[in-house]
DNA sequence: AATGAATGAGCCTTCATTCAT
DNA sequence: AATGAATGAAGGCTCATTCAT
């Protein structure tokens, strides 16, 4: 009987949080558990108490980070009711005063290379991207319930526009003195805009023929 | 007074592309300097008379890799005449029998989850952008001198279509399973053209207004 | 005012148990409080409560342990009235489907290892040794009062004895697969029928000068 | 091409006789990496050069040991011509003064309590034995060639003897104030004479009948 | 009486780097 | 030019012990 019940469920946001805030600041090939202990107010044995190690905490961390990341992303979707607002709902990604984002990208730049030599990680990630895939889905099948995007494949359209945000956001966050967010802001509208678009054309884009 | 003159540049090229190839099969984070010097068949001392630390070995690797990469993006798009196909000639970047691309994207996202760090390592990644920016913008600019591509704004433009680029690359490479190799080549041009054509309609795309 | 006045007899007994049956099971080298803890149902604060440190568990233990084992051969003894037999009763030690025995040769073992180095461990183990000496001599006078064992130096001779059965144990505990129980008996009553009988005859042992 | 080719060598004999110095001085529990080290004269990166893992060099160095005090007890023996003297030469176990011993017996005692959990370590304990038995049953069996110990089992026999040798070790070296060097030199001898002569007697030793 | 959260010292191990040869 | 033995700092993890409740 602790004295308080929710206690371990307080500690470990209290460890997650500071663990997804110091991998942020130092990185992950960087970032010590001590680095992560002082960030949480914990001794080692303490956040060992709640996280059985180092991987422990980065797998629950990053799960940790793609759910509220995804929510948010959730949320602000259904402040909208037109189905082109919705899938251009995301640009809160390009917005530089926000302090979450400082530390969601270099979280998310780093669960990427870890992703890319880790099963367990790329697993988390690609469920991470059908998330995200299904709620773009939603809107793009709303639109057309309203007779819009007519001819647009829903599936490869919103893969595709949710790997345009991506590139366009990997630019911004990387070379943000060349990429501005109206850059970002422009560049995002043009191109879902002229992918849904490209769906209606009576000529065929493979017409195009790009390779020998 | 070297027995081969050439002998550095020969042992500094074998070294690059060991360290190349050992980081992209181990990930940065797990790569020792002893994993390297076996790829390279040269003991650390060996090593060491080349590169003084690792940080010299990584730079050096990293940039000899942004310089081959380049280095084939600009021959392919040289191999096309028509504007558009040279803007479409990066597809190889999508080819899952490139034996290369397995080394090259593991070292990109490596690369870039360091460069969010190392204010070295971003100047390198920005200088790279930069490269590709300028051979895009060649091959736009051909394209308007040939009156086509009206009204598109070529920095911008070739902004958003390199982001398309790695934005499409990033989940084609991540999650395989659904995002196909078809996908990805279909989807970027689609993306492309409609982002070139979103420049010739009559309403600006910021008619739209998509937040409050 | 304790609600049960017994209580931390039975606690220490039942902490004791636990102790044991977890050192034996692991190891002393390995095995941690938490193991115990979790093997006598009591939490760490609970134990604590009882024991003051690892240590003095420990050395509880292992008392208890001796006295244990001691007990179990005096009463067993107790069971003959031939001397002869009261000096072989002892062969339960040998007996492979006594559950007791697969807890208190890994003690035993453990304790032995510790009582190198540490002098009270040592202390403990003598005065057993003292104990189990002063049984076989009750044995062994026993017999001389009835005219058996003539010229048996009793003090060396129930040394010996007691040495052949811990020489016979350690191998038929250790070494199980070529030393079998019958083989324990058969030697156990051999020696020592043979020790006994060496003092009566008449030409000395140390007759035969077996070192330089 | 190392300048001193047997260095490899040197240096592995060099930490195994520091390990087994430093673990018979603190004890298998106690001792430390960095005790070896310090005893070794090398540096904690030094030592994992040879030996990659705390368990790797503690199996090394008991079975140097094993190999040593076996190699002396084989050369001892082959000092003596007469079977018995052969069988009765492993009396240097009982000598205080020698310096090896306060080494040797601290690890047999060590090497059994975890060879009672440990199978790799069980094994090599065993080797150990049958390499002493076949030792024993080779001085044995010349006996019986010369027409003495007639009716003995070689290999019941050896085992028994092997097993009082450890059984007056055990004592002698854990319990010396009151089992001094001559008790054990007696007592061996007193019981191995004892012990084969226990063969020739006509009446079966079992019929003594020592359990119910 | 009992819990279990929290501490922190200590240990094994890894690994970039140095340097004598 | 090249080797690889040796260093030592640093990190992750364990675990006996403490203490507020």
């Amino acid at each position: 009987m602790p004295p308080i019940p929710e206690l371990e469920a307080i500690r470990k946001a209290q460890i997650l949080d500071a663990a997804l805030r110091t991998i942020a600041e130092h990185g992950c090939a960087n970032v010590t558990m001590d680095d992560i202990c002082r960030t949480a107010g914990l001794s080692k044995g303490g956040l060992n108490h709640y996280y059985k190690s180092k991987n422990d905490l980065f797998m629950a961390a990053f799960q940790e980070f793609f759910k509220q990341i995804f929510q948010r992303g959730e949320d602000t979707m259904n402040l909208y009711d037109d189905p082109m607002e919705k899938l251009l709902s995301f640009s809160w990604l390009y917005n530089e005063s926000d302090p979450d984002l400082h530390i969601g990208y270099p979280i998310l730049f780093d669960f990427m290379a870890i992703a890319v030599h880790e099963h367990d990680y790329r697993k988390i990630f690609e469920d991470w991207i059908e998330n995200w895939l299904a709620l773009l889905k939603k809107a793009l099948l709303l639109g057309q319930k309203q007779d819009r995007f007519q001819g647009v494949d829903p599936d490869a359209a919103v893969m595709t526009i949710s790997a345009i945000y991506q590139g366009i956001a990997t630019r911004w966050y990387l070379a943000p003195d060349t990429h501005s967010t109206a850059w970002a802001l422009d560049s995002l509208e043009r191109s879902v805009r002229g992918l849904l678009a490209s769906y209606g054309e009576t000529s065929q884009v493979k017409g195009g023929g790009y390779h020998k």
